[in-house]
Formats: C-alpha cells, sequence, structure tokens
DNA sequence: CTATTTGTGTTCGATAACGCACATACTTTC
DNA sequence: GAAAGTATGTGCGTTATCGAACACAAATAG
C-alpha cells in the first residue's frame, strides 16, 4: 500500500473475502474516515479488500507522511486510534448483525450507512452489488428492495436508489444501525454533525 | 474501566449483545493479547462486553499505567497497536464466518480457537455456553458435537471435552481459523511460538 | 432501430437453523 | 440414597435463506 485514502465524495467499502469467492462487507468508510489504517497500525497490509461502492471524490496521502504526522503529533495519533475503534465498533456490530438479523433489516441498514455518507438521498447500486457487499445471494436483496418498496419508503429502478422516507426505514432496520451512528459521533465529535 | 488485563492461563471472550438479549462473540483474547485496548486507543469504553470464557490467570494493571507506558515507549506502542491490528482481523474473520459458514464448520473453529489459548487439550464448556458465544441455539451445538465426537475427533461428556484428533478438526473446520491464526503470527512474532 | 447486454422479478425445491417441548442421564445436595 | 438440579439428546413443525432456472423489460451498442 502506497496511499492511504481519505474520501470526500466517495463511499469505500471494506469487504473480506473467502476462498469460495463469496464474500461479506465488515465495514464502509466515508467522508469521517480513512482507508488505510494498517499504514500506523503497523501491519503494513490487511486481508481485507477495499471497493470503491459509490463513486466519488477524495483525497489521498503517501503512506509515509501520514505515518509521519501519526508519530509527530499527538493529536492527529489520537485522532486516528479513536477513528480506529469507532471502525472496530463497526466490524463487531457488523458481525452480531450477520448472525442475528434478517436479510430484511440489513438492506435498510446498509442504505442508512451510505446515505449518512452521501450528500443526496439518491444512490446508485445494483441489487447484485449490494447482494455482493451483504453477502447474500441477489435475489434475497430483490425481496428486500420490493418490501422496503411497498412500504412506500424508498423507489428502487435498475441502479437507482431514491430514499423517500428516511425515518421509515430508521424504524425498520435492527438496533446495529443506531448503535454505531452514536459510537462514530461519541468518538468522532470534531468531524461528525450527521 | 480502572484495569487492563493480561491472561496467561485464561480465555476470555470479546461479546456483544443485542438488545433482545442475543448476542455473539466477535473475538477471543488469551496469553497473546490484552483485554481493555480501547485505554490506548481512546475510546475508554466499548460496547463490548468481557467474559471469562475459560477460568485460568492472569495479571491487571491500573489502566493508566499501560497509558503511560503506551505514550512513552515506542516499542510498546508499537507492540499494542499491532496486536490491535489481529484483533481486527479476528474480528472481521469472524464476521464473515458468520455470514458464511455452517455451524458444524464454526464449532470447529471455535474449539481451535480456545485450545490455541490452553496448555492441555481438555476444555471446561458447556454446550450452553458455547451457544451463547456463537450466537446459536444450543441444540445446534449438541448436534455439531455429536457429529464430531462420532467421527473420533473429541469426545465430550456434561461439559467436559477433550480433543483426541486434532489435526482432524484442523480439516473440518473453515479456511478462517487458518486466516487468522496466520495473521497472529505475522503480526506477533515475538509473542507467539504457537 | 435491431440485437445484445444488463438489471430485476418470480418460481420452486432444498437446506440449515430456529423455537419449543420433553425425555434422559449424570451430579450434587441434604 | 432420595430429591433436586444440571447437561445433553431427540423430535417435532416453522422459517429464512439458498441455488438454480427462467421470464421480462430497460438500457446500451452496433
Amino acid at each position: 500500500m502506497s496511499h492511504v485514502y481519505f474520501p470526500t465524495s466517495a463511499i469505500v467499502s471494506l469487504l473480506y473475502e473467502l476462498e469460495n469467492g463469496s464474500s461479506a462487507e465488515i465495514a464502509v468508510v466515508g467522508f469521517e474516515g480513512i482507508v488505510g489504517i494498517s499504514t500506523f497500525m503497523g501491519g503494513e497490509s490487511t486481508s481485507s479488500r477495499a471497493v470503491v461502492q459509490s463513486a466519488g471524490l477524495g483525497y489521498r496521502m503517501k503512506t509515509n507522511l501520514l505515518l509521519n504526522a501519526f508519530e509527530k503529533s499527538k493529536p492527529i495519533e489520537h485522532l486516528l486510534l479513536r477513528y480506529t475503534q469507532a471502525l472496530i465498533t463497526q466490524m463487531s456490530q457488523t458481525a452480531v448483525c450477520n448472525r442475528h438479523h434478517t436479510l430484511d433489516q440489513q438492506f435498510c441498514r446498509w442504505l442508512l450507512l451510505s446515505l449518512d455518507r452521501l450528500k443526496t438521498n439518491h444512490l446508485v447500486m445494483t441489487q447484485e452489488l449490494i447482494a455482493n457487499m451483504l453477502g447474500v445471494r441477489r435475489e434475497g436483496v430483490t425481496e428486500a428492495a420490493l418490501k422496503v418498496q411497498k412500504a412506500g419508503l424508498i423507489s428502487y429502478s435498475r441502479g437507482h436508489i431514491t430514499i423517500i422516507d428516511r425515518s421509515g426505514l430508521e424504524k425498520r432496520t435492527c438496533e446495529c444501525y443506531k448503535v454505531v451512528k452514536e459510537e462514530y459521533v461519541r468518538l468522532l465529535p470534531e468531524a461528525l454533525s450527521i
């Protein structure tokens, strides 16, 4: 890894892939975060794969520059570590969510996590790709999306999702969304005024 | 949190609990690790719960002493951060494993993760508790345990598990066990000669 | 403007895990 | 050594998700 990335309008998914080709998203990174924490965590590499989920802009920085900043500035170090802890919370909650919640709930959670990182209420993403992120079948996402659409919360058409009723989505999703969001706000108050 | 813990013979599970009372283990900590990383990550607290899975010994240290060491010694800082990254790998792999692998495989993975942190091939743990860790039904664990027992890999009796054929277990589990183990060895070569 | 590709909807049988109820057997307690 | 408690085994019907096949329509390419 030669660079780390600071998305501004882009959204990046951190995916883990299995030998059989199936995968699952373990966290989402947007304007609030960094892609490449292993730089300062000391591992140099990770087993996860970063995939741009929603095209957009971001800054990139040479790995060793970030490392320098991390070593020289305590405030930067503390900020980066606090972000890492927020990321850990997201990963953990995702693990539990994978275990216990329905596809419907997870679909809504995923939508909300993405929306929080976008300025618009419009998302460009096929069901096939969402299925890849969630680690489920495409048909499962189709079903979930239809239900949510029939409930009047979103409108969906060939890769274009428009959110109609955001608070409706929040009611429909599991607690995981809220838990993660609140932890981000707690740990990164400067960065977030979501 | 007033103290952090360094298990020596004890094994600690990091659990996330949901509002409805169900839970899932997201990582295991043994002699190779620390309970309380949020101390130096800066969050002060975590949403996870640490539960002693297997009784044993360990050291404890006042939180602010560890924090001092973290701030004053670069080698200690780097070691702790590398450990944290290993923990992140374990959490991520658990998330994917929860999604894609069968209860049988996860049961074997869990046994192996525990065994790596014990000196013996004998484990004291009821099926009820294992079910709690894995976030599944007790009956599911009973079934898995019976299969593994019938295959001649373990013997199980009222909370006492004895491993008979370790390499058999490794064949039966999913890749997740190996991936995590190798990452621990890569990141913490000094600490591990597993 | 036709042909192909892409994204979505639908069906159906298979399977893994669930929730619940209850039987059984080993252990501890008194 | 009888009674109560604990751990495990078993047998339901139920449900969510899977895997695979296919229909259809919108978008894109030639």
